[in-house]
DNA sequence: GAGTTCATTTTTGCATACAAAGATGAATTG
DNA sequence: CAATTCATCTTTGTATGCAAAAATGAACTC
């Protein structure tokens, strides 16, 4: 009898250029507006186009990709308004994710909160940034993880994708930076004492006021560079 | 000069079949569980199989189907905690477009949706379920439409859809019924007032409801079929 | 010299062919 | 007769080929 019950059946070939791409994209190593060539990714890819355009249609589902008629696919580039849109999603799904994972959570989870929490003040401390942004986006995932909903985290994951870059990017001032430190600290009393209300209205300031950093950081770098159009990798 | 902007270019295969497909997967024409044979889709869709697949892998990617490696999709078949737990994200959805609606809405579209219940009430009043059905989805989407946000209807739209068809086909119990059509009159008021806080708790409360019937539903169903593995249209 | 036109090239979109994995079922064995 | 094995068939997954649309750029016109 033979006991192996997954002898390593790598993903198919679609679904792990969906994962490289995803990547590419929240990671900006595609920048926002640049065209997906297909012999081009193929090529770098090493997949043919079959499986790199599933993908590709795949990522336009999640609203990573941008499908033009007959002009192939673009990655999202993100208008002001789009931002500011989409921060306002990610606001009820951050509320809601945190009231619901102060009725559920458990002992072990928030302590594993707390001990994330502490580490990331050692990395504010130390102004260690991406230390910083690391832990901060582990945390807010372990709270939307003690939501204990499936399908809460699958959306929350497909929006917050697209926020991801501006979110987790852009150069804290020292006030704010202060202030969200600040929250959540409040976030882990709120869940500690299990008070669901108060997650709530902390995580719709704490987003409000990530996304008014995210959307000067904008408005400067558009400053920077007068000409608003995306640039992209080749053109 | 050629004004023509728009000469028709109608929409890319994959993109027609992503439509009628999503439409027979929220209609329950493809019913839970039952495999999409793509050799038999591509004939009746009359298209074949590369722009059929690029379609299925977009509808992965909106969760109406799921792909089983090397076997091909399925259409999602919802345990009752799935439900659960995508009520509780639609009731958050739902209860994010009303208070943002509250604060946007004009005249001119709480206007509309005034009419439209109107008409609603006249089809409770005739236990019309179909048309009633039908207003309380248009009622529910202008709602949504009013809060100006269209990040939050794209997220709305795609959870709604694998709601739909339980949402809107269970029979409705005449207390349930009645609950719900004054739940929509006390929506209408707080709409009216721009009451942001009022309309929130409605449609939580609402949804709440709306649950409640789908499950008790669910629930008697499989009673009724005691075998709970889902129909397929032809094994 | 600026703008337009048209041939050429490139790129996307769809169809088909081939390979590999899975399903099916008859034959065989205990 | 039940269970297992193995050959066959079916279905999915990937690559490639071909047609159509769009981009490019050189020649031409005013």
């Amino acid at each position: 009898m033979n006991l192996e019950v997954a002898p390593v059946p790598r993903a198919a070939l679609h679904q792990q250029v969906v994962q490289r791409l995803r990547q590419m994209l929240v990671e900006n190593r595609i920048v926002p507006g640049a065209k997906l060539n297909e012999r081009e990714l193929s090529a770098v890819l090493n997949v043919s186009r079959t499986p790199l355009r599933e993908a590709i249609k795949m990522l336009a589902a999640e609203g990573l990709v941008e499908l033009l008629p007959n002009r192939g696919a673009v990655a999202v580039a993100l208008s002001d308004d789009d931002v500011l849109n989409t921060f306002e999603v990610m606001a009820g799904l951050e509320a809601m994710s945190g009231e619901l994972a102060a009725q559920r959570i458990t002992d072990a989870e928030l302590a594993e909160i707390k001990a994330m929490h502490y580490e990331m003040l050692a990395s504010y401390t130390r102004r260690d940034l991406p230390a910083y942004y690391r832990l901060n986006a582990a945390i807010h995932s372990a709270i939307n993880a003690a939501a204990k909903n499936p399908a809460l985290s699958a959306i929350y994951q497909q929006v917050n994708a697209r926020l991801q870059a501006l979110r987790f990017r852009s150069n804290q001032d020292g006030d704010k930076w202060h202030a969200a430190v600040a929250e959540h600290e409040q976030m882990i009393e709120a869940l500690s004492t299990r008070n669901a209300a108060a997650m709530r209205s902390l995580l719709l300031t704490h987003m409000n006021n990530k996304r008014d950093v995210v959307i000067k950081q904008l408005r400067t770098a558009s400053q920077t560079v007068p000409d608003s159009a995306p640039v992209s990798s080749k053109a």
